[in-house]
DNA sequence: CTGTTAGCGCCTTCAA
DNA sequence: TTGAAGGCGCTAACAG
């Protein structure tokens, strides 16, 4: 019922198979005009559909890239997520979205399932557990792109965000509005996420570099779980923070909770501010500082790099490119 | 370089390409436990991995699903998708995500593009334009499943919020606050998407069963970009609403800057309610009483439907699976 | 301009 | 217990 082929086609339109795959193809150039209107028809009354299985066997390309996330819960990633697909469908080519939730393990039997699959490229949020693999995949000439995270010496295209910057221009923004006693808090730096790291890194240049404190204490990466207890703790302190900076957004979630439990108000009692942008930081109130990561152009380039490695140009990319971060400052700092 | 295939397998060996393949497919059962090891050492030495396009030409199965949303910017949506991947890669199942916009057009060309693709499934958030398409693939038997919006007399398989119910819980709830002249928008009704038109209906349903007055111009599909100039007339009125209920979060985020913009309080001069949870309602001032759609179990749901149905099992499911809203009344009501 | 001929890499009888 | 042969649906020379 279903399964026509196009040697059905073929039969139907009184031509051989390849004549039909050259119109598939649009390879009219040499057709007849009946030839052509012929099949057309042929086509029609069937209502054949091409099985681009057997054609990407043939040509060995399936048209899909696949992309894998750290994780698809921050709204970073989905943001990256959509740009790429938009740009890759401009290219007509679709994509397969995972999620390896971190997980090395997860994220190698990702990379194995798509390579399987033969996706023409591939674009990761990298875990720092697979250093192995990727560099099997470069020795390959696979096509690769990494985002959000460096992985040291892969040889690997990366495009990110100039994260150590991010931090250093909320502290240089706390420093001008005279806060002295500037707290940071991100997510768990247990498994050497670069860009947790980056901006804690970033944070400590900036307090140096105007002189304030680097406080013990006051510097922390904690599991989700744990935001409220350690926030308990750190602001126990007899001199507590007179300013947070939030590492991402799940972090500033569980971070705003807190302040509402303890009924604070920013900025006065204390001032808040967070990397990466939220879709309530306008309307909540006070309207959050933040600097913004350029989700968007991040995921279109992620893309438009992926592409030409996949059409093997490009060969001339610059190998970590960093994006710089955009303070926008509104009433909680 | 790369392209090790099974006969080179079978080659290194010393079996015939069949006996790889039975291994491949954990056919042990009649295997030699020599020939067993020649295999898995071969394949290892090689570094041989399947090629899962042949495989799928062969079997007629790509162990691919498809998942067309109508509009990814929606966080409810985000939440299907994830729900939807965790359940099929579960059952070893990748899944490709495309945006259709709430476009017939576009939606069109991507289930074409799944289906050449030979994609073993489809969910979708159906748009209203393609009423033809879907009945084609029903008399295939294509296995299909929808999503979030129901389309009549489609014979589709669908899993949704009872939306009615939804406005009927957010107008009982605000009846018995004692709310009188209560006020409903949400996105566009152009496109006859139907979730939005039973919200609606559900909202007047409510006002009708609780005599509360049905005000011209207090209920309004509005684009996004329109939402502050609608709100606009409608709190210029004479006697303005004292509760609003947003049909979406899009609308709420859209309602939440005119509030601000205005320096109302809520829930005193305006009361607010939601349909859709979103992130930040608990930790906005005041929290926003909403009700919220189990997004998750939604999408666990229709991908268990859809595995049943490629399994050519589930033939007695029901047609319409309605799920209930659950208020979650906080202080902005 | 169109048809013939080989495969792509794998799976699946059917023999041996 | 293993191997040979044929074919999935399409493409790509190369003939004609």
């Amino acid at each position: 019922m279903k399964a026509v082929t196009m040697s059905d086609v073929a039969k139907k339109a009184n031509v051989s198979k390849s004549t039909v795959s050259q119109y598939i193809n649009k390879r009219y150039e040499f057709m007849g005009a009946d030839t052509k209107d012929r099949i057309r028809e042929a086509i029609e009354e069937l209502n054949y559909k091409p099985n681009v299985v057997a054609r990407s066997l043939k040509q060995k390309k399936t048209s899909t890239v696949g992309v894998i996330v750290a994780n698809i819960l921050h709204s970073f990633s989905t943001q990256v997520i959509r740009a790429i697909e938009d740009e890759c469908n401009r290219s007509n080519l679709s994509v397969i979205v995972c999620n390896a939730d971190d997980d090395p393990q997860k994220e190698r039997n990702y990379i194995e399932m798509l390579r399987a699959k033969q996706v023409d490229g591939l674009i990761i949020f990298p875990t720092a557990g697979n250093a192995e693999l990727y560099k099997e995949m470069v020795n390959e000439n696979y096509p690769l792109v990494f985002v959000d995270r460096i992985i040291k010496d892969s040889g690997v295209s990366t495009i990110l965000l100039d994260n150590e910057k991010a931090s250093e221009m909320l502290v240089e923004h706390l420093y001008e509005k005279k806060y002295k006693r500037l707290a940071f808090i991100t997510s768990s730096l247990e498994m050497k996420i670069t860009p947790r790291i980056e901006r804690l890194n970033g944070f400590i240049k900036g307090l140096e570099k105007f002189s304030l404190p680097v406080i013990d204490g006051f510097y922390v990466g904690v599991r989700m779980g744990n935001v409220q207890d350690v926030l308990e703790v750190m602001f126990s302190q007899p001199e507590r923070p007179d300013a947070l900076i939030c590492g991402n957004d799940l972090t500033l979630l569980e971070t705003l909770k807190f302040i509402n439990k303890k009924g604070w108000n920013i900025p006065t009692e204390i001032a808040l501010a967070s990397i990466d942008e939220v879709p309530y930081s306008e309307i909540f109130q006070p309207p959050l500082t933040i600097v913004a990561q350029p989700a968007f152009a991040i995921g279109t380039n992620a893309a438009n790099l992926l592409l030409e490695k996949i059409d093997g140009v490009g060969e001339s990319i610059k190998e970590i490119m960093l994006y710089s971060p955009e303070l926008i400052v509104r009433k909680s700092t």
